[in-house]
DNA sequence: AGCTAAGTGGAGAAAAACTCTCCACCTAGC
DNA sequence: GCTAGGTGGAGAGTTTTTCTCCACTTAGCT
């Protein structure tokens, strides 16, 4: 909770809405900058959140050095990553709700977005990582928010069966965007959208074509949802 | 190197087929081995491949020495571990085979077998990592075929769609089965049971209820699984 | 009960991996 | 063509992990 004026000028992170601060960043910075980000969130997606810095440099073709410069700890570059990933699934959620043919179709799209998106190798890499500020604690609201309209179309449309909740959609795609471990399958992310396609039709209502199971386990709504995410920032560790 | 009239007594791994070796283990050292093992299924499960030896032993309640006794080098372990879990899943899918109402039901069954058996941190911790042998090719060819026959009883009796193919089933598992990073949540494992029936349902033919998708993406049948796999294993580099 | 070979734990040296700074050299943009 | 802003990489310092050695304990036999 520190109130300095304003320590750090260098890095504007996700650059707050209230202050359209003018980018004085050399082109050459901006897009190196963009590739930093861009390689952080496969390197966090494939070796978790304590991924060397090393590779992530190598990975996006820039030195070490100019890493540590954008990002003076590991903490600023998973917030940025975060907030990059956040914005673009907003912006994912809505492409879908245009384009569905009908509400499951619409969620069923943006699954499939947020999976090209490796959100679910970020988010959790984010969780209890990073301080939670209000930059990012506005962000993320505009994430979960349109997935939670979308679910509650597909319910009132009668598309998927009741008992499907929040976080039976957020952590499958959280799970699917994983890459495997031990270098897995060239196919790996293929073959992670044809599964979304199964599972998105095991979200169907059951009378229909099979025995009608009853789901066990977890019920995560996205109020339990948030409420055990605030538990674990909440901490702040660092 | 200690010339010693019996080189390496102490570690039957598997003990191989044709030489039924009389376990002269003192019963202490044999309980330890196990509780390594049950350790070191669960390390590699959370951290990889590369956990360090030192957490495994620790978890196991033994020193490191015992373990590195036991196991000279982390491949020996991983492919004990291998064995260990291969042979747990055959017996799995003999069970579900007779506890299952039907085809479909013993798939599911058994797949939820698979994911509390943790198969899919440990079965891509094993590629690429341990030269494949006679003995670990045998069980691994074992476990295949049960599921292979899981699948094609559900496929005859017309409980799930056509496409639906080998690596459709085993690759859910893998992924189901593995924690997610970051700490993840506390009622992890229960949700994966959730997430997989809800994935099972979606196996079922599409005539009924929804739009009748096709899947896209590669259809990884048993053969191509196999052939795939071996192109990566027969590297062995240890 | 007593003997002993088999088994054990943990300290710590050696190696490997990772972090992060410093500085001489470029180059975008005026 | 000038220069503030930007860059890469070497390498010192730190942390993490591996793996050996040895004094001590105990299962299993007689």
């Amino acid at each position: 909770m520190s109130t300095t004026p304003r320590p750090e000028p260098a890095d504007a992170l996700g650059a707050p809405a209230d202050r359209p601060r003018p980018p004085r960043m050399r082109a050459d910075a901006r897009r190196n900058r963009e590739q930093i980000l861009r390689a952080a969130r496969a390197v966090f997606a494939d070796q978790g959140p304590d991924a060397p810095l090393d590779e992530i440099a190598r990975r996006a073709g820039v030195g070490i050095a100019t890493l540590y410069r954008r990002f003076p700890e590991r903490a600023d570059l998973i917030r940025a990553v975060a907030i990059d990933v956040f914005t673009a699934l907003v912006e994912a959620a809505r492409e879908a709700t245009d384009a569905g043919r009908d509400p499951l179709d619409a969620l069923r799209r943006f699954m499939h977005a947020a999976l090209d998106l490796k959100i679910g190798s970020v988010m959790p890499t984010l969780v209890g990582r990073v301080t939670i500020d209000e930059i990012l604690e506005a962000v993320r609201q505009d994430a979960a928010d349109p997935v939670e309209e979308l679910l509650r179309r597909a319910h009132e449309a009668g598309l998927i069966r009741p008992d499907i909740v929040f976080g039976d959609i957020t952590m499958m795609i959280v799970r699917l965007s994983r890459p495997l471990p031990g270098g897995g399958i060239p196919e790996d992310e293929a073959l992670a959208h044809r599964q979304l396609d199964v599972y998105v039709d095991g979200l169907r209502p059951a009378g229909s074509a099979g025995p009608g199971t009853r789901l066990p386990g977890p019920a995560l709504d996205a109020a339990a949802f948030k409420r055990f995410r605030g538990r674990v920032m909440g901490g702040g560790s660092g």
